[in-house]
DNA sequence: TATTACATATTTGTATACAAAATACAATAC
DNA sequence: GTATTGTATTTTGTATACAAATATGTAATA
């Protein structure tokens, strides 16, 4: 049977999901007869959704030996966070020199319900910075960097819930951010970017550092 | 037939190779059975290796109508640079952070052919800047980063050669940047590789601008 | 002559078949 | 009991067949 627009689309998005929901577990071998029967498709359509997975980093490839959910481990982890200040420092950068209210209103209402709350819901926040993140780079209008940027898919496998820091921490950081931009200060927006996501950075290789010597 | 490692792996560079030398034009349509039936193989491996150059901003799908040799126009070019300046910043902010030995030497090998050379081979240095900028990647050991850095490919789709600016230009500016890593000064470092990157993409922004005067 | 409608040819997307490699497992030797 | 070999099974990589969609060409009409 064929659909109009590509079965690997609807599957590759799938696979996502099952991936980010612990379907499919990490390290993982994928059996792709196994899958496609699952999702009621053949291989040939399959193949390339894992493939696209593969270009996201989700998903690892070993020539003659199968694909596996990918794991990262901690070095990983921390090269990704490197990336990210790479990519989302010059994100901020582009933004600020752009100094458009609209961009800066749509930032701001990413954590509009979050202002001068005594209870922040985690996973409420925890959506609402994902989307800030990536909004920032879809705001650029700068497609080639879109496309190096798809972390954003491995961030929650970080921690449980997607957040390495909690709200209080963050949620002034975020507007120091916003406020640079606004100001059509692109040294300080990268700068306060940066200090945002090193800040996690250091806060996981502590984290990982204990973690040894225990 | 079925060989030890994966057909879709030489198909790739191959495929690679004929967008770079021209074989596969600009814009063109890609008729799989033809390159397929051309390259000795069936559709199943050409898609593979298809999938793995889309990836990497090569080639263009449009679902159910084909894929097609990327065209880069005047603002993603651009775009590629910015995303150049976040990438190999980041990666003389590491490299100047390291600040080991080794790395600086094949940093420095990498233009000693031509340091008080009266006559510079212009090829040859296009190749040796095409290494020097991939290399600084690949020296961070940042699987991440080099992922993400894939732009080296279009690198001499720009220009006819691979260089926009003349060696006696970039020649001094590469030896501020491996200075810089090599004093272990990451914040000048960066700055370095950042002016040397901005230079090239101001001068294309205004050669882009006089050819629309024109 | 330009435009539409239809029939035909191409080409993509998907499923499937099959060969070769990898893996699992049992039987044998040590 | 462990190691080793040989055999059966599973799984990948590739080719191919076929259906559905798109592109092409031709004739009929305005």
């Amino acid at each position: 049977m064929i659909q109009h627009t590509d079965l690997s689309q609807p599957i590759y998005i799938r696979l996502k999901e099952m991936i980010r929901n612990g379907e499919l577990k990490q390290g993982e071998k994928i059996i792709q007869e196994k899958i496609a029967e699952k999702l009621g498709v053949s291989r040939t359509p399959l193949m390339k959704a894992l493939l696209a997975l593969e270009n996201e980093y989700l998903v690892e490839s070993v020539p003659r030996r199968g694909m596996f959910i990918r794991s990262l481990d901690q070095k990983e982890i921390i090269d990704i966070y490197v990336c990210r200040e790479a990519i989302e420092g010059m994100a901020a950068r582009v933004l600020a020199i752009k100094k458009s209210p609209l961009i800066v209103k749509e930032l701001k209402d990413c954590f509009a319900p979050f202002i001068s709350q005594d209870y922040i819901d985690i996973d409420a926040y925890a959506k609402a910075d994902e989307n800030f993140h990536s909004l920032l780079i879809r705001l650029t209008n700068n497609a080639p960097l879109d496309k190096i940027y798809f972390f954003s898919n491995i961030h929650d496998k970080v921690t449980g819930h997607g957040l390495v820091r909690p709200p209080e921490d963050t949620l002034e950081e975020h507007f120091r951010i916003i406020n640079a931009i606004e100001a059509g200060d692109p040294a300080e927006a990268e700068k306060q970017i940066r200090l945002h996501i090193n800040k996690s950075k250091e806060l996981l290789i502590n984290q990982y550092n204990i973690d040894k010597s225990e």
